[in-house]
DNA sequence: TATGAATGAGCTTTCATTCAT
DNA sequence: CATGAATGAAAGCTCATTCAT
């Protein structure tokens, strides 16, 4: 089913990973169209012949390096699905830290999410989102589900809009653990990523409101 | 310290709008970088080296453009914190009533913003990200403020914070409204911005938990 | 109907005919894919973007000069279809002089033709054949009309295989007075054009037998 | 005076020929610079550095099938001149259909040599069609030798120009038998090889005219 | 001997910008 | 002022050829 590219996935394992790498920092620091083939090998000291051999054209490139990135994403969510803990809100805490710790480990992959959520210009958006969209709406559904049943979560909440609800929250929050900078005048300053993950469950568990 | 380009601001205000409006409709579509100048002064009918003396260059009419655009933004915030409420949380259901109706006078604008957030090659990104984040900042604080005076916000809550959290869980819920397709398999189907509205100040109000 | 391409067509005569001259000998000399635009600009001495201006693409380019092209292979016919001679021998004779002293004047737009004849990869190839067979065609039917009406050619001829057997005719020799060098061992050396138009004249008149 | 390639001719008969077999065809679809020496490999599923190590380059493996060629070539008109037949114009009639027979045993092969005639950049074109010239030119002069001596030509005819005639005719009714689809709007639907053979040889024999 | 990864000059095309008219 | 022809660097991509294994 996958066009694995033969010539590429024998490669040395160094070598191998020093492409998608410095492949990943380009598209990463220019999005898919302004990133350039040029630089990328130029940075990586091979002729521009490799590179379209190894993966037929820039857009191949790309599919195959965020393609691999898609897989990686959905780790995290598996890794808490498997916890123990009983307690929504602090399964909820995990989930942020556990993606807040993946964001740190790939900044360049969240990078080019991050651009293609809102460009629409980007080759396969639709399908590498989709998956993305997918994986979380499955794992926060069933942690719904989970939390209706024990009674943790408030009475007469609707399914579709707590998933919704969650998603949008955890979301925005790892946005801005990405991006500190933009949250110029609104980032509190000092704070951790503890801090904030805290700050998440704590918002969705009380909520803002006295009483 | 604005250069203030004279030949451009005597024009008429008709063509005056037409050129903005074509710009701001080709930076939607495209981003910076992959908005092209040649289709921009095709859509109008004019002369390429018009635009050139208008602004001088690409990244002028750009900076021209989305400079005039940050004072709409800022708009809706004060509508709001002129109106009457007493309630917090009405009030910000109120904001994100508002801030969704600007979205949907100016889809053009709110595209270039939320394409300007994660992609930093964009002219001024942090002198304008910067001027619109310390608007909400301040009308936050305000209400914030507030809602700590009036006990309306349970006690002990940390006001930084509180600002950040409200921030950034408004900000996302205007995403997904702005570009609901995104929210493939989580966005819940149906929802009026109405529906959307409720939800956040119920979230904020009373979060989700049982008690 | 013609997509004018105004930018060309408003350039002074000096300057568009040496861009069209040039470009019809570079066709000329390497056939339409082997043929470089890089070339065709360095000869010219014009930046290589005017090129992509006036034409959009190296195909556009080739369209435009090969259709001005095709308008001109018609001409020599017409002025013969004109012509008052009432004998048809003596009109074919006409006709390959006509034909041939084209070919002289513009060696590079036949030696296109030939490339493409047995090329099929040129771009509009059959649009621009079909032209030229269409007006060959017609021209040989009517001479064929007159010839069979008037009792000058033998009785019994089938039409068809009649006009298709003077274009073949016709067609062969000249291309081998287009590319004598290509009759090594064949090409009778030191004939005029007149020679072999006397020459096939007379083959169609009398055939080659005795009696 | 040739380079023989040992390496190559030491191949096994079955790998040897379907190396030419895929090479030609590659050739005569393409012609000789739009040829890709990666498409053949593909279609051979050899290594690209087998080719090179039999041939040496693009050029050498052109100039080593097509010099095979050259001798097939040959072969149709030394039939020809070896049969019995006493008839100038019957012996011409065979000629032409011994060659359009050739021609649809070697598709590939003619489609080359007619690609080549009008193709100055074929490698060794001169030699090669030279060659083939000389081969023609040679058993034509015997043929109008005969006839001549034999009456069956009209007296006064100039032996080289009949020469020229001949093959002029034979060939391009040959072409046209190569690429049906070219005569457009002229080639006679419906005819089958031995009605064109009868044509040219009635041409060439009456020609056209009455008495 | 056979392999196929690596090469890099060359290709066509785009585009913001300039400037003579 | 407005015009739009001219520019040329840079883009993505191809391909015959080489050479270490």
């Amino acid at each position: 089913m996958s066009e694995t590219n033969s010539t590429f996935e024998n490669l040395p394992d160094e070598k191998r990973n020093r492409v998608l790498a410095e492949a990943t920092e380009e598209f990463a620091e220019h999005g898919y169209h302004q990133a350039s083939v040029n630089r990328i090998v130029k940075r990586l000291g091979i002729a521009k012949g490799s590179l379209f051999k190894y993966f037929g054209s820039k857009e191949g490139l790309f599919e195959y390096l965020f393609g691999q990135a898609v897989a990686e994403f959905k780790k995290p969510l598996k890794a808490i699905r498997d916890s123990g803990s009983g307690d929504f809100f602090e399964r909820i805490e995990q989930s942020f830290l556990a993606s807040g710790a993946f964001i740190d480990a790939h900044p360049h992959l969240y990078s080019i999410y991050l651009k293609m959520l809102f460009n629409e210009s980007f080759p396969l958006r639709d399908k590498f989102l989709g998956e993305i969209r997918a994986a979380h709406a499955k794992y926060l559904r069933r942690l719904v589900d989970d939390g209706i049943a024990s009674g943790q979560l408030r009475s007469g909440l609707d399914r579709d809009m707590t998933v919704y609800t969650l998603h949008s929250t955890l979301d925005r929050f790892l946005q801005s653990h990405a991006l500190p900078s933009l949250d110029m005048g609104i980032e509190p300053v000092g704070r951790t990523i503890e801090d904030k993950a805290r700050a998440v469950a704590d918002l969705l568990r009380h909520g803002l409101g006295n009483a």
